[in-house]
DNA sequence: AGCAAGAGGTCAAAGGTCGC
DNA sequence: CGCGACCTTTGACCTCTTGC
C-alpha cells in the first residue's frame, strides 16, 4: 500500500520481485538479464537517468540499479516446463497428422472440380460443406445418383492412395479397407457436404445435385436412408456445429478400421487409427481451452465418435439397399460399385480396384470417362 | 526421521502425502495435476531429472515419477467447501453415475441367477465376465440360444427400468430406446462376458452355454456373426483389458441413443449419453494417470467407443438373421423378441413391453415362466 | 483432551505468454 | 527481438479432520 513505486524506475510497483519492490518491467528485465547473461555496458557515465519513460535507455545502468534496488540475482530460478496456453498454441508433430489429412482432402476436392466440370457450374464450397446459400442446384436424378457414388468412390480411392499410413500396407490390405469402409466413407461425405443446406429434408450429392427425403423414397430408399443420414448424421453435426478438422480427422478414423474383414496387419492399421483418434482428442481439447466452454467441450472428440455406429448401421443399409435396386433393375451398378459396395468377388485380373491401386493418380480422370 | 527426503524430487520431505514421502511442492504439484486432470507430455525422451532444482523443467516426468514413487490418484479428496463457491459436488456426482450403473449391473446378475438357476450349474462369474476356468459347460443348443435371447431381453429391460434417466422419459420414448438398442445391447453383454474365455472361438450366451463359431453355422449363422462378435468385439474387449466400469459405461452409453427411430425427447437422452460418456472419460484419464501408461492410454475412452460401430453392425446382422431363421422355422421366435428384436408394431393392448416397463420388477420371473 | 498425520486451502512471488 | 501487461504455477505455511 505504502510502497506502490518501483524502487529502480519509480512506475507503479507489482510487489515484491527478487527482493526488491519492483514493476512488472524492472521485473521482467531482470529475468531477461540473469537468463541469458547479458554483459551491458553503459556509452555515457553510468549515472543515466533510470525512470518510467527513460528506463529502456541504458541497460547497464538499468541493471545496475535494479542489484542497488536490492534484487538478487539467485532468486532466478532454473527454466521451467512450457505452459500451453494463450491463443496460438505451438504447432506440434501431431499437427502434422492434421495437416496431412487436410492436405488429402484439399487434393480430392481439386480431382473432384475437375471431374465434374461437366455437369452444369459448381456449387460453392466452404470447408468441405456446401455454402449455405447454395440452393439453385437441379434435383437429383436416379443417373445421378448411380454416378455420385461412382465418383465418390474413385475419389475415396485416390484420398486413400495419398496418405501414407495407407500405402505402406500390403495391397491385399489395402484392399480389406477400402471394401470395408467405402459405404460408411461415402455417407459421412455426402452429410459432412450438407451441414450447411438450408433444407433440412435434403443431402446434397458428390455431383453437387439435390435429394430431398421424398424423392429418395420415390427412386427406391425405402429403409429411409435419407432420413436417418439427416436426423442422425447431418442434424447432430449441424448441432454439434462440425469442422474440417473434426471431419478429415473421424473420416481417417472411421477407414483405419483395424477389424474390418480379411485384414492381416491389424496393428499397422490400429497404429494408424489410434495417432488420428489422438490428433483428434487434442484438437478437441485445445478447442475446448480456446473457447473456455470447458464443461461442454471436454468430450466434444467423444460426441464425434458416436456419429460412427449410426454411420456404420447407415451404410449397412444403404449397401441393402443398392443390392435390392440392382435387384429391380433400378439402378446401373458398375464393377466398381460391385467391388467396393457390395462386396462382390471378381477374378483378379479384372478387378478394377487393382487397377485402380497400382495406377498413378493421373490417369483417373480417363478412367471415369472410360467407366461411364 | 530416515526418510527425511522427497522420493520424488530428493528435497526435504514434509511426511507422506497420497502414498509417497515426499515433499510439499511434490505435494502440491500432484494434487493439482489430478484435480486439473492435467495432461502433460514431455518434450524429450521421458527420463527427465526430477531434481529439487529441475523439478520444475518437465511436469510430464515429475507427475510419472510421482506416481513411481507409489502417490495415488484416488487419495486426493474432493474440493471442500469454499465458502464463496458457487460449485457444489460435480465431482460426487459423476461417481454416482458409475456406482449407479455398477449397482444397476449387480442387480441383474442377481435376477439372471434367480432366473436360469434351473437349468443347470451356474456358471462362476466375474466382474460379469465368465471365469477363465469355466470350460466344463455345455454347448448351446438351438433352443438355448432362443431362450438366452429372451432371458437378455427380459433383463435388459429390467435393467433399463432401474435407471432414473430413463424412467423419467416418456413410456413412448421408454420404448423407442429399448426397441432400438435391444440387438446391440445383447452383443455387447455377450462379448463381454467371453472375454475371459479360453477357447478363442467361442461366446458364452447369457443363460452360460457355450457356443463356438463352428457350430453356430450349422445353426443358421450364415453371415458369421458369431466370428464377428469375436475377432470385432470381444478380441479388442481382451486386447485392452476392459473392465467392469468400462463396460457399463460403454453400455449405457450405447443405451442412451438421441437419434434413435422414433424418439421425441432427443434432449433429455442426450443429457444422459453425455453425461456417461464424462464419466466414462473421467474413469479412463485417472486410469490412465494411476498406470501411468500416458501414450497408451490418453486415448482409451476412444477406443473403447470405437466397439460401437462394429457392434452396430454386428446388432443389425444378427437382426437379419433372426428373421431369417425364423422364415425358415429354425427359432421359436417369442413376442417379446418380435417387438424389440425384429421392430414389429403390434396393437398396444397385447404389447408385452409396455406390460413389462409397467410392472415392478418382483414380477419378472413369473413372467419368464409364462413365455415359456 | 491432546496430538500427530495427512487430507485440504491460501497467496506472494516465482514462472511463462505473446501482441506490440 | 526485447518489452511488459497479463496470466499460470509453485510451494511455504496455514487449517481441518481423524484415529489413537
Amino acid at each position: 500500500m505504502v510502497d506502490e513505486i518501483c524502487h529502480i524506475c519509480n512506475d507503479k510497483s507489482t510487489g515484491k520481485h527478487y527482493g526488491a519492490i519492483s514493476c512488472d518491467g524492472c521485473k521482467g528485465f531482470f529475468r531477461r538479464s540473469i537468463r541469458k547473461r547479458y554483459h551491458y555496458q553503459c556509452r555515457f557515465e553510468q549515472n543515466c537517468d533510470v525512470t518510467r519513460n527513460k528506463r529502456n535507455a541504458c541497460r547497464a545502468c538499468r541493471l545496475q540499479k535494479c542489484v542497488k534496488a536490492g534484487m538478487k540475482s539467485n532468486a532466478i530460478q532454473n527454466e521451467r516446463d512450457a505452459i500451453g496456453k494463450r491463443k496460438k498454441a505451438s504447432a506440434t508433430e501431431k499437427e502434422d497428422l492434421i495437416d496431412q489429412l487436410v492436405a488429402a482432402e484439399t487434393l480430392c476436392q481439386q480431382l473432384r472440380s475437375s471431374v465434374i466440370k461437366n455437369t452444369s457450374s459448381l456449387a460453392p464450397y466452404d470447408c468441405g460443406k456446401v455454402k449455405w446459400n447454395y440452393e439453385d442446384a437441379r434435383a437429383a436424378t436416379l443417373d445421378d445418383i448411380g454416378k455420385s457414388i461412382h465418383q465418390q468412390l474413385v475419389l475415396f480411392i485416390e484420398w486413400a492412395k495419398s496418405l501414407p499410413q495407407f500405402s505402406f500396407l500390403a495391397q491385399a490390405d489395402q484392399a480389406a479397407l477400402l471394401k470395408g469402409g467405402a459405404a460408411a466413407m461415402m455417407v459421412l461425405g455426402v452429410a459432412y457436404r450438407s451441414i450447411c443446406l438450408k433444407m433440412d429434408n435434403t443431402i446434397c450429392l458428390a455431383n453437387d445435385t439435390l435429394l430431398s427425403k421424398e424423392q429418395a423414397e420415390t427412386v427406391g430408399d425405402i429403409n429411409g436412408v435419407v432420413t436417418r443420414i439427416i436426423s442422425e448424421i447431418v442434424n447432430p453435426m449441424r448441432r454439434m456445429n462440425m469442422d474440417l478438422i473434426e471431419y478429415v480427422a473421424l473420416k481417417a478414423i472411421l477407414f483405419f478400421n483395424p477389424v474390418v474383414r480379411e485384414i492381416n496387419d491389424q496393428n499397422s492399421v490400429e497404429t494408424a487409427r489410434f495417432a488420428f483418434l489422438r490428433s483428434l482428442q487434442r484438437r478437441c481439447t485445445d478447442k475446448a481451452l480456446e473457447n473456455m466452454e470447458d464443461e461442454m467441450l471436454e468430450c466434444r472428440s467423444g460426441k464425434l465418435l458416436l456419429l460412427l455406429p449410426s454411420l456404420q448401421a447407415i451404410a449397412q443399409q444403404l449397401v441393402e439397399d443398392v443390392q435390392l435396386a440392382r435387384l429391380f433393375g433400378l439402378v446401373n451398378v458398375d464393377s466398381l460399385m460391385e467391388e467396393l459396395i457390395l462386396n462382390e468377388i471378381k477374378p483378379s485380373e479384372t478387378q478394377v480396384l487393382q487397377t485402380s491401386l497400382s495406377s498413378p493418380m493421373s490417369t483417373i480422370k480417363a478412367e471415369v470417362e472410360v467407366e461411364e
